[in-house]
DNA sequence: CAAAGTTCCTGCGAGC
DNA sequence: TGCTCGCAGGAACTTT
């Protein structure tokens, strides 16, 4: 599900529903996710009220009254659904059992992969699901950010003051593709595979071409690397608005809303058409590293 | 068979 | 020649 557009919009939804709040609960469904969880968690949260919730890279940071920050990754296939106190009385069962959350159906699961459920003060409630557990679950102390081994190592952000200077220096040397480097979470954070391939192809650039190839001998950015820059802001702009427009209405921050409502030029659009006015090419779909590329070998070079 | 992510391991080449 | 370091590529984690 997850890139820096789901995540920032999972962490607009998470802002309006917890910042403000204390817990009053946290149930933990199993030991873990990638990781296990930290032994303090459900101690350290009750009794905390959530002062804000910012985004680092993929990483959602939920600070707390106390100095301490819940670090939570969502993988592959991790959501939070919130659930106002109504919502919570509608959807909970007087025989809840303790294997199984009270909100599988509301989730739109059997309730198996509901693995954290935070109770507020409130009564409204946050359920972390996430069935192929590749997401992370963390507690950390505020300023801790910069040292943590999830952390230290990640790039600028996109957002931020990130240019084509910046990139040009982080790729002259570099024999690796392109396209892998854009998703090298310490090059540059938030792109992942569908806006890396959505970025190449809006800059015209072919995915297994060589990133130094990209840096003039003088060390400055050829004008495809300014284009790369220029579309990899572009594209996840538009997707963050994409996502955001479709919170408006809560209850459900799932990030996978702002794929739903957006439609690729060519991730997944294998010999389909190329979108790009003019180009009548077709588009191809080859690994890199494991993982699926798109693009179109007409107007990509 | 493939999937939106990240970490870790192995193998290879460069350089001392 | 032999060793270390860093990079590049691939496997692994898990469920639908």
């Amino acid at each position: 599900m997850p890139e820096l557009p789901e995540v920032e919009t999972v962490r607009r939804g998470l802002e309006q529903a917890m910042v403000g709040r204390t817990f009053t609960n946290v149930i933990l469904r199993r030991e873990n996710l990638r990781f296990p969880f930290p032994e303090n968690l459900v101690d350290t949260l009750i009794g905390r009220r959530v002062d804000s919730i910012r985004r680092r890279a993929k990483y959602l940071l939920i600070d707390l009254d106390d100095g301490h920050v819940i670090l939570s990754h969502l993988g592959m296939s991790g959501r939070y659904t919130l659930f106002d106190g109504e919502k919570v009385d509608q959807f909970t069962t007087p025989n809840d059992s303790d294997e199984r959350s009270r909100f599988g159906t509301a989730t739109g699961f059997d309730g198996r992969h509901d693995h954290v459920e935070f109770q507020f003060d409130d009564g409204s409630v946050a359920v972390y699901t996430d069935p192929r557990r590749f997401g992370i679950m963390d507690l950390i102390a505020i300023g801790e950010e910069a040292i943590h081994p999830l952390l230290e190592a990640l790039g600028p952000e996109p957002f931020g003051d990130w240019n084509a200077n910046h990139l040009a220096q982080r790729l002259h040397k570099k024999t690796t593709s392109i396209k892998v480097a854009l998703l090298d979470q310490r090059i540059v954070v938030g792109v992942g595979n569908i806006y890396a391939c959505e970025a190449l192809h809006r800059s015209g650039i072919h995915p297994q071409r060589q990133s130094k190839t990209l840096v003039r001998k003088d060390g400055k950015p050829t004008k495809k690397l300014d284009a790369l820059v220029e579309m990899v802001v572009e594209v996840l702009e538009q997707a963050v608005e994409v996502g955001g427009s479709s919170l408006n209405d809560f209850a459900d921050v799932n990030g996978t809303l702002g794929y739903f409502g957006h439609h690729f030029q060519v991730y997944d659009r294998e010999d389909e058409p190329c979108l790009k006015a003019g180009c009548g090419g077709t588009i191809e779909r080859i690994t890199q590293s494991g993982r699926s590329t798109f693009l179109c070998p007409r107007c990509q070079r």
